[in-house]
DNA sequence: ACCTGTCTGTGCGGTAACCCACAGTAAGTT
DNA sequence: AACTTACTGTGGGTTACCGCACAGACAGGT
């Protein structure tokens, strides 16, 4: 195993310092530090005060929630697509979430008072980052959707996929039980799981290494969360590609006015009835 | 049922317009207008553009998250603790979840427009919004690690107590199907978890009126998720109550460098599995 | 070639939540 | 008082995931 020092990856590889570094890259570049982080590095703890904000170009950091008892489930993957230390941006100093480094890789990271002190100044890549927190936001929903009422191959699949967005191959590294802690579940449930895609021919597993063999139809093992949130992201923070439009708008039914009749939604109908119980409140 | 006009409630029972106010009285006052919130109300749909962000005094609202199967389930709660339209405040102007009104009540607004243009004059109070934001975070993420792992009568009462806090008296209006639609489970789910709770004589069911006999101990039945989303609100919010402490810090445990031991965190550990895997990514 | 540790697969019983159908009961309406 | 509607409770069959225990398989080191 050779440890020759790799040349630092441009910082531009992360989506966000590209966008700044175009507006304000004499004033920024000076102060980022590259840094190498490796698998199992804590960014943070959760309620841990903070001392940098990371921007990986390579390196895979998980958000994880960690129960009193142990468990964990990661609320949200941030890849060369974003920042870790959001909570920096939104001026407190630590957050609920712990972050974990999931695949060992560089990143470029600022010092937190920096952060703090020049923020107010820069009134457009501020605004960036408040974009790219509220795709945060969308991820955590998603999550917090998905976990309700997806199974594991679902969400699994998901999480490839997510993995695969943020890596160069179409092979991923992660053994079933890291994936199990991930997700939340048991370490046999993504056994299930993974061969079910396995038989199908969609993924190759072997000791850790996970191949995407076809990535259409794991997008079909996979639930809306994967879509919803990448697009999100993609609106947030990818104006060039189009214009903000308001995303497949799921709102054909008209604004509400003070009693409207109750509307039917499919399987369940959550806001008739939430409507019917009504002033009766106080 | 006499519908004699109510006279406005004072915007300051709302705890953002309350800061808000202290420091930006004269410049903010005008611009809020009053308004009448009925349940079942949307006050924006899930991608839709948001033409208000909404200050509630006692009507409480429901961040909705819908599934394109038509399930929904409740992804954070805003009452009188908070405002309704983050987004705008992100500098976008829509969302994935959907703002429902849940408690009738009352609310102060602001045009969006007002919001975006004279956010950033305003230093102190954008920052406060902020905060409030990343509360907002933490009961989003708080509702993902809820959703995966625990049980309905947890959340179910997890839920009542978020009720309560933003209600004045000890009594919900909310009916066991409502409450399925918030959690996202089925409605016999709810019965069973509310039988169970009625049984231990901590609440009293009766069509749709809920009241707390033994708050204390419905925290008891209620999971970690309660406490942790609250004392992170308040943590955010309240300074004045202690200083910003790192909240019962859980991280007895030491900043990790370069390659430190597997460390122990009880029925699973996740990192370690997450470390085992290390440096071969790429 | 062997040993060891890790990763993956399997079987079985238990439990929590799901789906469906229906009965009882309270509140409001005519 | 009778009727209607909505809310709550119940039962029985099904599924998904959990917990535990263990077996096979691969990889790296000595």
């Amino acid at each position: 195993m050779t440890h020759a020092p790799k040349p630092a990856a441009d910082p531009r590889q992360n989506q966000l310092l590209f966008a700044l570094l175009d507006t304000d890259w004499a004033h920024w570049l000076p102060q980022l530090e590259h840094v190498e982080l490796r698998a199992g590095q804590v960014l943070h703890d959760a309620g841990g005060a903070q001392a940098y904000v990371y921007f990986p170009t390579t390196a895979i950091v998980s958000m994880l929630y960690l129960t009193r008892e142990g468990q964990s489930a990661e609320i949200a993957v941030v890849g060369n697509d974003g920042m870790v230390g959001v909570s920096l941006i939104m001026g407190s100093d630590s957050a609920l979430s712990q972050a974990t480094v999931h695949c060992s890789g560089q990143a470029y990271r600022l010092r937190a008072q920096a952060v703090k002190t020049e923020m107010g100044r820069s009134g457009p890549l501020f605004a960036m980052l408040l974009r790219y927190t509220q795709s945060l936001i969308a991820q955590v929903t998603q999550t917090a959707a998905c976990n309700r009422f997806h199974s594991i191959e679902q969400q699994f699949s998901r999480r490839l996929l997510a993995g695969l967005d943020r890596s160069t191959s179409n092979e991923l590294a992660m053994t079933q039980e890291v994936a199990a802690n991930l997700l939340g579940v048991r370490r046999e449930g993504v056994t299930a799981a993974a061969l079910k895609l396995q038989h199908a021919g969609v993924i190759r597993y072997s000791r850790g290494r996970i191949s995407v063999l076809d990535r259409t139809r794991l997008e079909h093992h996979s639930c809306e969360c994967y879509a919803a949130a990448k697009k999100e992201h993609a609106r947030l923070l990818n104006p060039t590609m189009r214009a903000p439009a308001p995303l497949q708008a799921p709102s054909p039914r008209p604004v509400r006015a003070p009693r409207p009749e109750p509307l039917h939604l499919g399987a369940r109908a959550p806001i008739s009835a939430l409507q019917r119980i009504a002033e009766a409140t106080r």
